[in-house]
DNA sequence: CTTTCTGCAAACCGTTTGCACCGTT
DNA sequence: AACGGTGCAAACGGTTTGCAGAAAG
């Protein structure tokens, strides 16, 4: 269920990184954070576990994990960056205006019409991300 | 051709905002240009016509601007906003990753699909950006 | 004459960095 | 041991703000 600390470990080595104590704790309070956390909250919620982290190293591990692939950093307006673990399949997100939860949403159509309109163009896709700002219909 | 200095003084009023020169200078850079640029950018080329304008009201008026809806603001990753005079017709942003050339790309199909699928989560829309990060296909 | 706007400089805030020490390999 | 990683505090860069004077209505 948890992840083991020997995984972790690994997936650092693989990214070429020294397996430290703060990056396996920031490593796996990520992948337990169902929200997408931005670098503050990622440093409260590692420090309750172990209070050597500094805000400095979130940050430097943050480039570190996004570098290696591992995790994606998040752009919203307006907002401090956000991270989560590097999702399997290509979604984007939605926020809810009014309580600004962050939605994961999926479609693999658009995706492929998006591709579709861009390879028109003479261009191919290194990367894509859709923001949709929106409100719960009510009823 | 060029907009007439009456008209950018009544849009200024509409938007419920004094017609001051720096505005006035400001409105005009943005309609003439023809990229996305960010505040420096303007001030730069609005201080080449007035050099009365100061940083601090590029920013105030480019809030007011937006706040009235004139203008758009775009975020993009690890960059200071943009802006460009708000469109007509709905459109995302294709970012060339080699010239950081920004281009605009319009689908009323895919508009239509994301639409769909968001009211399917019971939300409606209240507003969205795609940014596309692509590179040219040589040949 | 009132109210809004402006320039200036200082403040802000998320993020980055220089440095000397510490932990992993 | 060697090297990368860390905490701390200071620096950074885009953006915002307090203030006193200037301009629009």
């Amino acid at each position: 269920m948890a992840a083991e600390i020997n995984d972790l470990t690994q997936a650092l080595r693989d990214a070429g990184l020294r397996a430290t104590q703060q990056r396996m704790t920031l490593l796996s309070v990520l992948m337990k954070s169902a929200d997408h956390p931005n670098a503050d909250e990622l440093f409260v919620r590692t420090r309750a576990i172990d209070d050597s982290v500094s805000l400095a190293t979130v940050y430097r591990t943050l480039s570190a994990l996004e570098e290696a692939g591992l995790i994606r950093r998040l752009s919203f307006e307006n907002e401090s960056a956000r991270y989560e673990i590097t999702p399997t399949a290509d979604h984007d997100h939605l926020i809810d205006v009014d309580s600004g939860d962050v939605i994961e949403l999926a479609s693999d159509e658009i995706n492929r019409l998006r591709e579709e309109l861009v390879r028109r163009m003479g261009y191919e896709i290194v990367s894509h991300h859709t923001v949709i700002r929106a409100r719960k219909i009510d009823g």
